[in-house]
DNA sequence: GTCTATAACTTGATAGAC
DNA sequence: GTCTATCAAGTTATAGAC
């Protein structure tokens, strides 16, 4: 299931423009049928070539989907890493959740792809944590405030994690909802419980 | 696609242990291996029979696993509705979560099943629209505490849908995780912003 | 190095035996 | 009324041509 895969510089250049291709063809793909509707075949289709022939630049089908959730995934968390980094501590909260909300409102399509990976992530895989980058990023804003409090980061990232995913959701099968007032309502919620 | 279902009352008793006996072996299959784990042959296999046996009790394999979601999807609906019945309007919104959580505790295959379908959930269908009751529930308690507010009612069942669903995800991959606490917090939230 | 032809298997569904 | 035998279409992956 799990061979090797080419390092990155090892790669022909016709190699990569083909990769990338079959990447966006695939994240498209898993955004419009969903994950089953992901066949090699429609892959090779869109992509306009062959079922084997994508073989060929990807070891597997699984290969290729997980390059995809990869590509999305890794556009997400740099954006937001780097908005909570330029704000000030205090305001990492409320950066992390307008950059999330902000990123997934304009990338629709990396949207649905990471959905569909977090859900049908097979088993093997490590138990995803997401919560702990957030909660560190409340904890540094609530020391800054009370300097000896600590709640619990956990269950309010975990909160704030689900309710970002239901706004961005929701503007998937509404396009009418307004989710960057919707992501400071969410805001608003976590400064009054940061407050008290 | 959508044949004509027999009605209830048609129904032979054996056939109806069948359909029972085929929708519990869906449910678990789904939650253990995901939407497209649960083949037909795996259904058949699991409750002992063949794949074409079970298409003899439904029309296809559609209907088979929206039997199981809507099994699954029943049971939570209506002891949620029951729960907040039961409870003073002013009070609606927590009663909800409560009963929520602990039903999607009590019943982690359900749970499993109902993520499923929503994520899957055919463009087919309607919008789903699942904050809609939530919204009036809080709308209740709202008229009752300040009688003349009106505030983004649909935003506020969004995001604790989303709480919710977090909430309840955490606990599916580690087991060990509070969710009645964690509810309490997220009830917590709430009153607090109702409060404002 | 890149892709075509082919294989081996699984899928959902039907026709018809009992 | 219940289920077995069979099918055509789809799936991923391999072997080997160019």
């Amino acid at each position: 299931m799990s061979r090797r895969e080419r390092a990155e510089s090892e790669l022909t250049l016709t190699e990569r423009a083909r990769r990338q291709q079959l990447i966006e063809a695939t994240v498209e793909l898993v955004a419009d049928r969903g994950y089953a509707g992901a066949s090699l075949s429609r892959i090779a289709e869109r992509a306009g070539i062959t079922k084997a022939a994508v073989l060929y630049h990807f070891p597997s089908k699984d290969a290729v989907v997980r390059a995809a959730h990869e590509h999305a995934l890794t556009a997400l968390t740099s954006q937001v890493a780097a908005a909570v980094e330029a704000a000030d501590p205090a305001h990492g909260p409320a950066a992390y959740i307008r950059s999330m909300v902000g990123h997934l409102r304009e990338h629709p399509r990396h949207t649905r792809m990471i959905i569909e990976a977090m859900t049908n992530e097979s088993a093997e895989r490590q138990p995803a944590e997401r919560w702990r980058p957030l909660a560190q990023i409340i904890e540094a804003a609530r020391s800054e405030r009370t300097p000896k409090a600590a709640g619990d980061e956990r269950t309010l990232a975990i909160i704030i994690g689900g309710g970002i995913d239901a706004i961005v959701a929701e503007q998937l099968n509404d396009p009418s909802y307004d989710t960057a007032e919707a992501a400071e309502e969410l805001i608003d919620l976590v400064q009054t419980k940061l407050s008290a």
